[in-house]
RNA sequence: GGCCCGGUAGCUCAGCUGGAUAGAGCAACAGCCUUCUAAGCUGUGGGUCGGGGGUUCGAAUCCCCCCCGGGUCACCA
């Protein structure tokens, strides 16, 4: 952009000046500091060695080269090795007039070529939805967004745990205590059904290895032997050999837990493109890894069970496939990447799961290599920390979890409280209003979680409830309807149209610009850099904070720069198409975080 | 113990491909609504960037050692 711009032309008169075989220099070119008068500095310290003398000079001495070259330079200063250059107002101008009314703006062009799989959710069908799972479906969401704003083809892919003894233990509490309740004859959540049972079976579960360690067995052994885990295990065993009654409970309850999750995923807005069922999958992976025998790769051992040996990288032996044939997690894993790479030839493979699976991917990608897949290197986990509670991490055997749809609820509730007690949802039709609710709601959720670097582990205390002032969502959301508002009045006011308006700004020259204008206009300008960075980072929280940078910005502008009582039309007209601007960049912005915003609140 | 990731203001977080006096928000305090939405704006206080070495004209940022926190090292997923 235009920082690779004027490092080039800073580069070629770096050799004019001072000798044609200096070496292509990597200076750093970056937005000046606020306090200092300059757009964009370059910093000259290094050609010093080349130029052989002192910072101050070197840099008027480019400055002075600069001004001949760059059209839009209006002026420059020195700060020892600085070199501050400033644009001119009529450069910025210009630069937003071309592309207010771009509905691209930011957006790369779509590209043709193969997809990017992005898989994200795979939730295990035993509990509802927690914090944890809200977080990763909200970064995979997101970053499926950003990719498709980089021009990436996406399918975003959801694997579904639907099988193990997790669910068996829900089962096996089902049939022991449910008296054949259903989620209709309950009124309960059919995700949150299955979730009691789970509980229920946990803590009978406890009971007996407490019981157990209290009669001398060690809790190892307690643990393997207690009467409910033995019964657990049967009923995954029958399931495995296709007992028909087991077959049965089990796609009943896992139906309870589709149904449930459904209603998450939309309340929470997330969708995918294709949803797949471990069920389906689990048996793939065997071949691969037999293949890898036979290409003596893996090693057998006696038992029969099949393992692959990453010391030379660093890491262990790893077991791939078990002496009685049947797979683990690794095969599993191993089967769908392949499966997957056969049919879509995806140019990324992208799982977003929590870091307490590092190593899991690590030895996945090392493995995969190993075994000729030389596309091994096109899969990258998104790793996310986890959502730590003030006492401690969340359990869900524990009951210390923070459930997704209370959660929600809670946050739409505040929500309500807070437009009510704020006296805005008085002149909204009563449907608008809880619309507005969720929307900010979730709004303040999402931000909330996204605007975090996904790597780092982040605090959620549920006694002080989410934020609606500052750094927030509903901040941002404010400031869009803000935009909005103002908009709305200057077309039954003044007759404002933005296509007249570009229209008649463009033939203009010699507009006033203020500082303030002058920031945001610099804001809006990144925009597109700042969507590329977040797509080769994988990071919405780079979205989030530069909105939150852009409408602080624009907030300061509005409140201290009047816009339809300005009487010069042009001044006015300027900064009324700066807030069309704006508030556009803030929409699609937000919509790559899935956060949507309101028209007014 | 090995490997991975974190440690920046009382709290939650930016900044980390080396650059100018380390930034926001929350909380605290002091102001601003007869004027485009006060979920906003302005100001004040608050920091040995975990500690110690090193490289450099220049280090929160890079390298080494140490301390603290988390994760992981299952024939669970």
């Amino acid at each position: 952009m235009i920082e690779q711009l004027l490092l080039d032309i800073t580069n070629r008169i770096v050799s004019r000046l001072y000798g044609e075989n200096i070496p292509v220099l990597n200076l750093p070119v970056e937005k000046t500091k606020k306090e200092i008068n300059g757009d964009y500095t370059v910093v000259i310290f290094s050609v010093t060695r080349y130029s052989h003398k002192a910072p101050e000079t070197t840099a008027a001495e480019i400055g002075n080269e600069m001004m001949k070259e760059i059209p839009g330079l209006a002026s420059f200063n020195v700060i020892k090795g600085f070199l501050n250059l400033c644009f001119s107002d009529n450069y910025w101008i210009s630069f937003m007039l071309k592309e207010a009314g771009n509905d691209q703006y930011g957006f790369a062009p779509q590209r043709q070529e193969d997809p990017v799989l992005v898989e994200y959710s795979s939730p295990n069908t035993n509990k509802p939805l927690h914090l944890g799972h809200i977080r990763n479906n909200l970064l995979g969401f997101s970053l499926a967004e950003i990719l498709k704003a980089n021009g990436y083809p996406v399918i975003r892919m959801n694997l579904v745990n639907d099988r193990g003894i997790h669910i068996c233990k829900s089962m096996l509490a089902y049939m022991k205590w449910g008296k054949g309740e259903t989620p209709e004859s309950t009124g309960i959540k059919p995700d949150h059904l299955i979730g009691k049972y789970y509980v229920l079976f946990e803590k009978h579960y406890r009971e007996e290895v407490k019981k157990l360690v209290e009669e001398g067995t060690s809790e190892e052994e307690a643990l393997r032997s207690a009467p409910l885990i033995r019964e657990a295990q049967d009923i995954l065993r029958k399931w495995e050999a296709r007992d028909p009654e087991t077959r049965a409970l089990w796609a009943l309850m896992n139906d309870w837990a589709y149904k449930g999750f459904e209603t998450t995923y939309t309340r929470l807005g997330v969708a995918f493109d294709i949803v797949q069922h471990e069920s389906d999958t689990y048996l793939l992976g065997k071949k691969v890894v037999t293949d890898g025998l036979e290409q003596g790769v893996l090693s057998q051992k006696d038992d029969g069970s099949i393992w692959i040996d990453l010391t030379q990288d660093g890491l262990d032996e790893k077991l791939l496939l078990r002496g009685d044939g049947t797979s683990v997690y690794m095969t599993q894993d191993l089967g769908t990447a392949v499966v997957r790479y056969d049919k879509f030839h995806p140019t990324k493979m992208i799982y977003v799961v929590g870091n307490e699976q590092n190593y899991h991917f690590d030895v996945l990608r090392r493995t995969l290599k190993k075994l000729g897949r030389d596309w091994s290197e096109r899969i990258y986990h998104l790793s996310y920390g986890m959502v730590e509670l003030p006492n401690g991490k969340m359990k869900s055997r524990e009951g210390t979890v923070v459930d997704a749809d209370d959660l929600m609820d809670e946050m739409f509730s505040t929500a309500e409280q807070t437009t009510r007690e704020l006296g805005k949802a008085n002149e909204l039709p009563a449907t608008d209003a809880q619309d507005l609710f969720r929307m900010i709601g979730l709004g303040a959720l999402k931000y909330f979680i996204l605007k975090v670097d996904p790597k780092k582990n982040m605090l959620f205390d549920p006694a002080e409830s989410i934020d609606f002032n500052g750094n927030t969502g509903p901040f941002i959301q404010y400031t869009h309807a803000r935009v909005r508002s103002l908009l709305k009045r200057a077309e039954t006011q003044t007759g404002f149209s933005e296509s007249t308006a570009l229209q008649e700004l463009k033939d203009q020259s010699g507009i006033p610009v203020l500082p303030l204008e002058k920031e945001i206009i610099k804001k809006l300008f990144i925009f597109p850099s700042i969507v590329k960075e977040a797509g080769e980072t994988f990071s919405p929280a780079l979205i989030a904070n530069y909105l939150f940078d852009l409408s602080k910005e624009y907030n300061q502008f509005y409140q201290e720069v009047p816009v339809l009582k300005e009487e010069n039309v042009s001044c006015r007209d300027m900064r009324l198409i700066l807030s069309v601007f704006t508030g556009k960049v803030i929409k699609k912005g937000m919509r790559l975080l899935g956060i949507d915003v309101p028209e007014r609140m």
